[in-house]
DNA sequence: CTATTGGCTTGCAATTTGCAAGTTAGTGGT
DNA sequence: ACCACTAACTTGCAAATTGCAAGCCAATAG
């Protein structure tokens, strides 16, 4: 199967690939949306159960970006009425990595955060 | 020689280790400072002069927080006048392999993206 | 004394975030 | 046909953050 090409970086800054990747996850939201992804969410509500409570335009922005990057697709998943479920891509799954080190890095030195088995990620 | 403790996490939003590591690096610059430790930057000026041109206010502020959250060390290494340099602490270091897995994404997946010598990360 | 420098701070406009309420389309039940 | 309900958003607005551009400050060299 054909990859897909390359997302243009559409960086401002530099073609730096951290710089680029941050451009696209470098805000408080995108990557929990995605950690709930590698937990089994796919829905626009089970997103909002999350315990930090995303504000809904916030979740509809970042889902609308995630699909437009090429992160995760949306597919419909019921039709009567029509209902769109959100899955990741290859893409998506290879930032997989990036919440692993993240959790790693949290658990070992920020006091108060543990992993509920909700939030794990799994790789 | 005694492990410092923990930074208390400071998340408004949940116990999560992906969302306390986002509450401190999730933002565009932040970790890009950090890149620049990594490739040897150690004052003021060096970091200006990277090329994605951060903003003074920003790199004022963002190296504040990160001497605050105990992730680098500002140290004199000059005193006429008194000059001062960022120094990683472990818990910087210890985010090299964030940067690190970031930069294979950002490889992987955005056209347009290459790494400079300068911007290059090792761990 | 003046000039220069590195390391910021400041004012302000633009943008983003986030609260809270509201809207929309579609369905099920009566 | 009507009403109630639901999931998935949008909207208006205030607050917060970002970022531009200029300027300031303390300390030094000459």
């Amino acid at each position: 199967m054909n990859k897909p090409a390359k997302q243009p970086a559409n960086s401002n800054r530099s073609p730096c690939p951290v710089a680029c990747t941050l451009d696209i996850v470098g805000d408080k939201w995108t990557l929990l949306v995605v950690r709930d992804l590698f937990s089994g969410k796919k829905t626009y509500s089970q997103f909002q159960n999350s315990p930090e409570k995303i504000p809904t335009n916030i979740l509809a922005d970042r889902l609308k970006r995630l699909v437009e990057q090429g992160i995760i697709d949306k597919q419909p998943y019921q039709s009567r009425p029509m209902r769109y479920e959100y899955l990741l891509t290859p893409k998506g799954k290879a930032l997989g990595t990036v919440l692993k080190v993240m959790k790693e890095w949290g658990e070992e030195y920020l006091d108060g955060c543990h992993s509920a088995t909700q939030g794990a990620v799994r790789k």
